[in-house]
DNA sequence: GAACCACAGTAACTTATGTTACACAGCGTA
DNA sequence: TACGCTGTGTAACATAAGTTACTGTGGTTC
């Protein structure tokens, strides 16, 4: 573990800060499809994203999902923040969206080391920020984009994470990260295809354009 | 400035922190209409709202506008808290809603203070929370609401801001807010009016079911 | 009063998106 | 091979929202 977190934290932390995470923290291994944290769920610690990726969802009383934004390796969940003020249940779900090793910290550790350290501070603050920058984007593209753009935006999101320019993905996926239906999808999707800018398989996409 | 101070941040913070806050910072009004952030424009201050109502934008590349919340009493920017960590500049438009009053003080206090007071950092992690929270309501509103909903919610939200029933606003100011238009709102305000909700006059609508 | 202007009402139309229904293709398995 | 399942393609239609255009109205100013 201390190993992992030197390669993933190294450089943003000092090493007084590390030695406490390695000490107080635990490291765990999550699986695709694995559910993480949901709406309405207490909030008791504090992860720290090693490898993997994590999607973080929002949904409204219908069950409809909408695909808020991914956790990488070196993010933490915005929401786990909120430590000691009142407030504790989680606002979004949070999935396993392929294999993640994390760090876990108890939520008391928080602002211990928020006073403690210069390095904590910034990591927390910067995380704030990202995360905000985030909604913002999935403001954006709800309030001015049109679905052809938002399939095209999320399509190049995931070649960025994926770190490949051919997508295992179905339709149906597309929708429910969108909130929209398959058919829909299918429709846009043929049309970029048409256009050249993606080339269409069965359960994979290839992205042209990249 | 003091009294103003103590009446709005008093039961908020400490009284070592408040002397700091009345010496270093300054007090300003702000006239109804004026803007006091656009998007771009680099963060040298953080704002405490002493009186007023601040409305919170954000804007796309065509100029098309959205609002995302309010600011009132008691609240800061969060925008403001990325102190000193590469990007400090605005993502978001603020414009004066109503009359205001706020202090603002200068961006190198707010890492001190941090370290200093236990307050300040319960403030400013629940400004985070609490500005978190409505952009998940925002987003909320535009994936999973219909138009006739967004107007509904629109209204109470103005209604509670206002303290009144009786609300000075026109179709178009809606409209602006919602990014719709015009003709838009007028047809659900229409709608809504035929249901009992509310009532139509000139540059007024009246909330019945509140 | 006449002219003007911002605001509101409404019809008619366009377009984007969502829905329903069905055909078919790829692929694993009995 | 036959069957069944999942994913994709597509048509036809329904609905919500955006657009254009015109009317009327309350209030202000000359």
């Amino acid at each position: 573990m201390r190993q992992k977190l030197e390669n993933s934290y190294g450089f943003l932390f000092e090493p007084d800060l590390l030695s406490e995470i390695a000490q107080d923290g635990r490291l765990i291994a999550i699986a695709e499809g694995e559910k993480m944290l949901d709406i309405g769920d207490y909030i008791k610690s504090i992860p720290l994203l090693i490898s993997g990726t994590i999607k973080i969802l929002r949904e409204d009383k219908n069950g409809d999902e909408l695909l808020l934004y991914y956790l990488e390796c070196g993010d933490t969940c915005a929401m786990s923040m909120n430590h000691g003020i009142g407030v504790s249940k989680s606002e979004i779900r949070a999935i396993c969206d392929s294999d993640a090793e994390l760090i876990v910290i108890p939520i008391e550790f928080m602002n211990r080391w928020l006073i403690k350290y210069e390095s904590w501070r910034k990591y927390i603050f910067n995380a704030y920020q990202v995360r905000f920058q985030e909604m913002l984007e999935a403001i954006d593209s709800l309030a001015f984009y049109d679905m052809s753009a938002r399939i095209e935006k999320h399509l190049i999101e995931k070649v960025k994470i994926c770190k490949e320019t051919i997508l295992n993905l179905t339709h149906q996926e597309i929708a429910n990260d969108l909130n929209t239906s398959r058919v829909v999808v299918s429709r846009i999707l043929k049309k970029l295809e048409m256009s050249g800018s993606i080339k269409l398989y069965r359960n994979k996409i290839e992205i042209l354009n990249y």
